[in-house]
DNA sequence: AGCATGCTTTACGTTAACGTAAACTTCCCC
DNA sequence: GGGGAAGTTTACGTTAACGTAAAGCATGCT
């Protein structure tokens, strides 16, 4: 069946609250390449994936040629022993970073309840004071 | 005591694996405001700490702009009850932008778990194919 | 027919975060 | 006292990631 569902560029605008200038920019950098009817751009739920891989990597501070290379890692790309050993590679460059994330994050966290903890507690005093 | 270590401009970029003008410009953004001896710059250890926090920042993808709120999170900065909710509102925001981040890491270990995997069978293949 | 909506291309503009170069002082060393 | 190394200011350059027009086609209402 060609039963599959099909988005405008302004629908994944929308639906990723993104501008359209954005999404073919990606399209200009390689990112994504959706069918075309004439001349608009039709895109499959494959091109909504690619999309939602590329704002998930930029909400974790990953340029477009990260996200690239993530979004190639994806797909096998018919490859010889040495491309496969360094996609290996990438791969494990990759965890390390996303384990030194999750570090800065768990710190930052508890920073922030460090932070929250002493504005309550200044609140606190402010009642105190105040009367 | 006035015992405190005190650093140069050249070891901390060496120490952070930055240059030098990296740190001039975190100064011109009132992120760093070191003492001065005549014309030349003097570093605290705190000046150290705050440039610390700026690279976590950078690798969890805040801007500038962003890591200097978090800087002055942790500055009590003498406030009133107006600025103290505000800031609480604003802790509250990073706490969920963090656990944004941490769910979309989780997911992206998954999927390099997966990539991985993907990568290894086709080498078998290679292998078999080959013999 | 006329007009709004939504798509298209082309192209110049903008912001953040530095890089790079030039020209100058200060200090140390032999 | 002449380098060299490390600091300084000033200023223009660069890259990524879009923003912002401008001008034009296609479709669908009224």
């Amino acid at each position: 069946m060609d039963t599959q569902k099909t988005y405008t560029i302004g629908e994944l605008a929308r639906d990723f609250d993104v501008t359209t200038r954005t999404i073919r920019f990606y399209e200009d950098q390689g990112l994504l390449s959706p069918r075309r009817r004439g001349q608009t751009r039709i895109y499959s739920p494959a091109d909504r994936t690619t999309l939602k891989l590329i704002l998930r990597g930029k909400r974790l501070g990953f340029s477009l040629a990260e996200s690239r290379e993530l979004i190639f890692m994806y797909r096998p790309a018919r490859d010889n022993r040495e491309q496969l050993e360094a996609l290996i590679g990438k791969i494990t460059e990759k965890r390390a970073q996303l384990e030194q994330q999750l570090t800065d994050i768990r710190i930052l966290q508890g920073e922030l309840d460090d932070a929250e903890a002493r504005a309550r507690q200044a609140m606190e005093n402010l009642e105190n004071d105040h009367v």
